[in-house]
DNA sequence: TGATTGATGTAGAACGGTTTACGAACCCCT
DNA sequence: AGGGGTTCGTAAACCGTTCTACATCAATCA
């Protein structure tokens, strides 16, 4: 029974031998096509088992089907994106692609190689998640493989899917919240992009923040203040904005991430929170949770957005051509970071 | 000048016509290969510029070069991860080969899926990070491809190389660290691995543990709890740890990740770190530094760890058949979690 | 009984690259 | 002019699958 080929590699062909069959038929096998009796795949199946055969998906690749779906992250030290690929892990969980994960490190440059290369792999579909390339960049990839993007608002787009949450409603929720809890004077630390060209999600945040402040009579207070998402330079915005001569009340963050080097500045300066300064975060991560920190934060679920977007996927890999457009409800979680004022007590 | 083939598609046969040149000649163009006359490199060059030729990975694949390699992440909700991360790109940085990551949600199941999957895509070589799977599981693998291991002790093996930390060193340091600042009674929260056979690393760092607490003469305080690396896990040990009759004076988490749970807790309990409670995490995340967490830590540097296990890989995917085992040394970075003991001013 | 149908299996052409084996052209010497 | 060695370029095989088109055979139908 034994098979004493001269080559160790175990391929579809040393399969059929084994079966005593033809190639074309253990292909049907494993495909389960039409036109197979139960006695040949039983038989090919005890093949397969005996020898320990697995197909190669560079092979199958080169017919079309890679069983892969591509998922580009900025970097992955931000939770928020844990978040998201847990919940791509659970929309693929019982189909048979296999998800691999590409970092471009927030540099745009990376990004694009990655794009390509991961073009080229190939995979059967990507996921960008808040890609830095432009708009033409992303049309030129959705032309050639299916494309969902996350965190990247493209209403417009018809040749790929978006899945965001509303931003805009989402720094509304934050300002009013704040004003509800006696804060004035609130100064959004947003985030401030290398390339220029993509300034969608932040203005979609901003927007909302300045339409909130408008509205709630605070015109005045309106104060954006841009920096890069790394700690030091996070870190060096909020030194500026705390040691400024008008410290702001409250400070709307970006990301989470963002606020926790916040509320670290604000320790240094021996501030406190929420007496001193109120801070509010985004995208509700693990880290708000923890009683040292504390922090207020706007849940936009990214498990939602990661299902949905390996969803809308897979949809367009079987052929969907039209485009759809997902947009998540946030929802504002309050934690001691943001307590409401007490009535005017003064420092101390 | 203008190809009008029936097919879209570009290939090397394209770029072939394209140029007047056979295909093998675009081919030796690509590989930079020997026997290409300045004449025919710049003009099949231009062709491939003028149609935007790009080589189907997959294709390449087929014959031995992916160009890949895959990393295995057990989660990216860990930061040290990241840290790793930054190592492996930079050290591929100015090579052709692109990384692709896999994360197995800590599942062994998944983990070996996963590894099938890379294998078959197939990758040019595969660097496991911390693998939950068994010892003959790696050597299977690494039978069919370069593999190397990063935090998996197994200085035995000869098919693949090891990139790993000191770790019994490292958890000497922290109790010599927490010793000298009069500390006496030290738990160490531990990893609880849901595979039995996998306690490779685990007990190196309680080797180290019980050691330099026998050193000491501590032994009557030795303290071992285990917990899978779940935050509710982690809270869960750590309550039963504070609200024991017993109450240790410092607490030695697995990871910083750990540690930050302990932290929140033991807030939550009214304890006041580090007068009542020290705490010491693994890894030197960039949450250590947050003056709110301001966590004593140990350094593995998982840069230089990721940086080495790409170095070693790319050198056996060239070849390279002997093992090597790369050894780092950690360095303690002490912050205010475990600054040293008052003089016996007991409680308040 | 011959024609039609349906089920099952096979041969062989893709897919898009790499690589081997070899031919043609050119050079330099004697 | 002929022999020997480079250099440049080509044709064709190969990698491991999928898939189309077709062959075979038994059962059913008119």
């Amino acid at each position: 029974m034994t098979i004493s080929q001269k080559n160790a590699r175990i391929t579809i062909r040393t399969v059929a031998a084994d079966a005593g069959v033809s190639v074309a038929a253990v292909s049907k096998v494993l495909r389960n096509a039409y036109g197979v009796s139960e006695d040949l795949r039983s038989r090919v199946e005890a093949s397969i088992a005996r020898l320990g055969y697995r197909p190669r998906a560079a092979a199958r690749a080169m017919r079309g089907q890679a069983d892969t779906i591509g998922v580009l992250l900025p970097d992955i030290r931000n939770p928020f994106f844990s978040d998201i690929m847990d919940g791509v892990h659970a929309a693929l969980e019982r189909t048979r692609y296999q998800s691999l994960v590409g970092i471009s490190q927030s540099a745009w440059s990376i990004e694009l190689a990655l794009v390509d290369a991961m073009t080229d792999r190939p995979m059967d579909g990507l996921i960008l998640v808040a890609p830095r390339m432009s708009a033409a960049d992303v049309t030129v990839t959705a032309l050639r493989t299916p494309t969902v993007l996350i965190g990247h608002h493209e209403p417009d787009a018809t040749l790929f899917d978006t899945v965001n949450d509303d931003d805009e409603l989402g720094a509304r929720l934050v300002v009013g919240h704040l004003v509800a809890a006696g804060y004035t004077d609130i100064a959004f630390l947003s985030l401030a992009m290398e390339d220029p060209m993509n300034l969608v999600v932040t203005s979609r945040r901003e927007i909302g923040y300045r339409a909130a402040m408008v509205e709630h009579g605070l015109s005045a207070h309106i104060d954006i203040v841009r920096a890069s998402g790394s700690p030091r330079a996070s870190q060096a915005a909020a030194r500026r904005l705390l040691q400024g001569r008008q410290r702001p009340q409250a400070i709307f963050c970006w990301t989470d991430f963002i606020a926790l080097e916040v509320l670290s500045v604000a320790r240094e300066l021996g501030l406190c929170v929420p007496r001193d300064l109120a801070v509010v975060g985004y995208d509700n991560t693990s880290y708000c949770d923890l009683l040292q920190n504390d922090l207020t934060s706007v849940d936009q679920s990214g498990q939602v957005l990661g299902l949905q977007a390996a969803r809308l996927l897979i949809e367009r890999i079987k052929g969907r051509t039209t485009a759809e457009h997902f947009l998540a409800t946030p929802r504002l979680v309050a934690r001691g970071s943001s307590r409401p004022r007490s009535p005017e007590r003064e420092t101390l």
